[in-house]
DNA sequence: CCTGAATATCGTATTATCGCGATATATAGA
DNA sequence: TCTATATATCGCGATAATACGATATTCAGG
C-alpha cells in the first residue's frame, strides 16, 4: 500500500482542476492536437490556450512535438487518462 | 459515452486539490472520523479543518454524521475514492 | 536573411482561495 | 437553565489563480 504525496498529488489535481484544461485533455484524448487548432474550436485568446497548455505539460499531463511549423499536444497516458474516466 | 461536464466536474477535482484535503480523505478512509481527533493529528486550528471539511462535503466527497456531540465524516464511496486509488 | 504564421512569455488588473482568530451555534449532562 | 465541549461560520489580510493584450521567440519558405 504506497502512501500518497499530499503536497505532489494536490498540486497535480489543481493543474487539471479547471474548466478549459478539462475540455483541453479531452480533446486531445480524441485528436485535436495544434494550438492553433484548440484556440479556434474553443473560441479563446491564444495567450489563454497556451498558457493553459504550459499548465498542464508542466503538471505532466500532456507533452509537446513538433509537426512542421505546428506544436502539437498529446495526453500522457496514465493518471490523467483514468481520471478522465471516473469523471465520465 | 458520456459526456464530462468540465464546469462541473472540475469544480468537484479543485475541491480535492489540497494536500489537507486529500490527506483528510486518506484519513477517513483508514477510520478516523470526528473533527477534534481530526484537528489533533493534523495540529492545525479547528476552525481550518472544519473550513476544509466543508469544502469537501460541499463537493460531495464526503458526508457527516452525529455520533453524541461529535460529528464524524465519511468518504463517499464514488468517485473520491478511486481518485484516491489512482493517485497512490 | 526577410516575412509571416505559430506559439510562448510578460505585465498586470481582477477575482478567488487560504489561513486563522474571533465569534456563534448546538447539545449533553449537571 | 447553566456549563463545557464540539463544531460551524464570520471577517479579513495575505497569497495565488485567471484572463488577456502586448510583445517576444521560433522556424519554414521564398
Amino acid at each position: 500500500m504506497k502512501k500518497i504525496n499530499y503536497e505532489k498529488e494536490s498540486e497535480f489535481l489543481k493543474a487539471i482542476a479547471h474548466p478549459v484544461r478539462l475540455k483541453l485533455i479531452d480533446m486531445l484524448l480524441s485528436d485535436e492536437c495544434c494550438v492553433t487548432e484548440l484556440t479556434e474550436i474553443l473560441n479563446l485568446p491564444q495567450s489563454t490556450i497556451s498558457q493553459h497548455l504550459g499548465i498542464l505539460k508542466k503538471a505532466g499531463a500532456l507533452y509537446p512535438y513538433k509537426s512542421g511549423v505546428k506544436t502539437c499536444y498529446k495526453v500522457k497516458d496514465d493518471k490523467v487518462t483514468r481520471i478522465m474516466e471516473i469523471l465520465k
